[in-house]
Order: structure tokens, then sequence, then C-alpha cells
DNA sequence: TATATAATTAGCCAAACAACTAATTATATA
DNA sequence: TATATAATTAGTTGTTTGGCTAATTATATA
């Protein structure tokens, strides 16, 4: 029971979920971009990704000083998770932002992201922000 | 998201799992017997019934005193749900050992079941153990 | 080889959670 | 109508969890 039990567990967060939610969008993502994507320290997401891996639904590869994270097909049930999420995730607001939100990181390029995420303002990403207020 | 959030919430512990599990084996349970079930307080096994209810997951009905738990066939998504968990639940000892234990409870009568967790030992369960000890 | 950098781990704190006992509610019956 | 009883709600307590900053690790490069 165990292992159901931790994937379960894993999912049963919102930021994990957004984070699943994002890895169905975007085949790969390096843990920077979901960083900026959830608004937390590097730590934090950091935290939740090992969580996810060790879970047995994301895997990681790690390439120079990146590391990647992608859903682990070959996880035992994927697909019937991902039957029961993924109409579910489509639903949601807040994961159709992340979505946009998304599209915005890719981008631009991991170096400009992290040179943001240090404090360092050059390269500001270009928000879509409309300017109605 | 919340919703969905709230269904896997409410599946994430391992004493609501086999609450779920044991439902997929009875159709109807009462609270006396799942609180018998997982050996916990009424109040404990009420509080976690009434997340599973709450999540949508479990249907109740009462009938004079005793209060039914069953599987809310008309949560959506549930048939995807049971698609995942239910070859996991199978998998699992702790399962199978409450697949027996239930057997056990469902032997005794209401009444009896009660009567013993009130502490007057009256009418003892039939315990199937083993007698090489 | 010293420095910079992406990610993780360690250590801390506040909020959420699961368990308990006691009190309350709703129903049946003497 | 007073009493018993199945279940729930209220209130308390210890544990788990999710967030942070600081320290560490692994990799690239000046």
């Amino acid at each position: 029971m165990d292992k159901t039990l931790l994937k379960l567990k894993a999912l049963a967060d919102r930021n994990r979920l957004r984070i699943f939610g994002a890895l169905t969008q975007y085949e790969e993502l390096c843990a920077c971009q979901i960083t900026e994507l959830l608004q937390v320290s590097g730590a934090t997401a950091s935290r939740h990704l090992a969580i996810l891996v060790t879970a047995g639904l994301l895997k990681s590869r790690k390439e120079s000083r990146w590391v990647y994270f992608s859903l682990d097909e070959s996880c035992d049930g994927m697909d019937n998770i991902l039957d029961w999420l993924l109409p579910r995730l489509r639903q949601f607001d807040q994961i159709h932002g992340d979505f946009e939100v998304l599209d915005g990181i890719m981008a631009v390029s991991k170096e400009d992201l992290c040179r943001q995420q240090r404090g360092e303002a050059c390269c500001p990403v270009q928000k879509t922000e409309t300017t109605d207020g």
C-alpha cells in the first residue's frame, strides 16, 4: 500500500499538482523553470520535485548544471492516473494561468531566468500584462 | 482544482484508503463497522468518513440510529479512480488483512459490535485466531 | 585551480492534520 | 417522557508538512 499511498500523497498538494500539470503540457522542464512557475524559493521547488520523483511519478536527468524533469512514462499506472487527472486539470483556472505563465517562461533563456531569480535585474521577462489598470 | 485536490487529499491517508478499499469489497458498511476495522475511536472514524463524503467519494444514508456508507457511484471520475486504485489495493497485505477482518465483523450483529465497543464484554466476536502460539 | 552557478540538503518555524476524550445531537424504546 | 445509544462535533495535543534562509554539492569556466 505504501507505494500507492506515496503517489497519492505526492499528488495531494496544490504546488505539486501544478508541477505535474505543467509537465503534461511541456515534455520537460528544468528546476529553475518550475521555481519560476510556482513563485517559491528554489529550495522549496526542489523539495516538491524530489517528492514527486521519489513517488515514481517524475523522472529527472542531469545535463551539465541543469536538471530536467518529466513525467515518468514507465510509472506503473501512469496512464490511469492521467485518464483521471488530465480532464480535471484542464478544467481549472489556475492551471490555465500556469500554462500561460509557462509560455512566457519558455520564451526566456534559462540563463536569463536564473539571473533574474538571483536578483540581477538584467534581461527582464516580458510580462504579458494587460494595461487596463 | 480544489475539488480534484480535495479528492486526492481525502485518499492520501492510510486509514481513509483502507475505508475506501473496504467499500470496494462490501457494498455498504456502517460507521461502527468502520470503527472496528480501523481500531480507532468512533470520533476518529467519523471524521475520516466525513472527509471522504465531503470529497464526494462516499455517500451516506441514515437508517434509524445507524449510518451506512458506500462508494458514491455518481462521483465524477469514480470509474477512473477505481481503474487505477483497485488493482493496487488488491496487491497489498494490509488490505487483504482488512478483508479478512471485515468478514469477521460482518459475521457479528451491529448491536453486538457496538456493545463490544462500549466495553460491555458480552457476545464476544469469534476471532479466527490460529492456535499455534 | 579559484570562482561562479544550478540544484540539493540542513535546520528552523508556523500551519495543517490525525488522534484522543468529553460534550452534543438524533433516534429508539422502556 | 425519561433513558439508552449511534454518530457527530468541540476542544486538546503531538506529529507531519510546506515554507523560508543558510550551507553544501556538483559542474562549468575564467
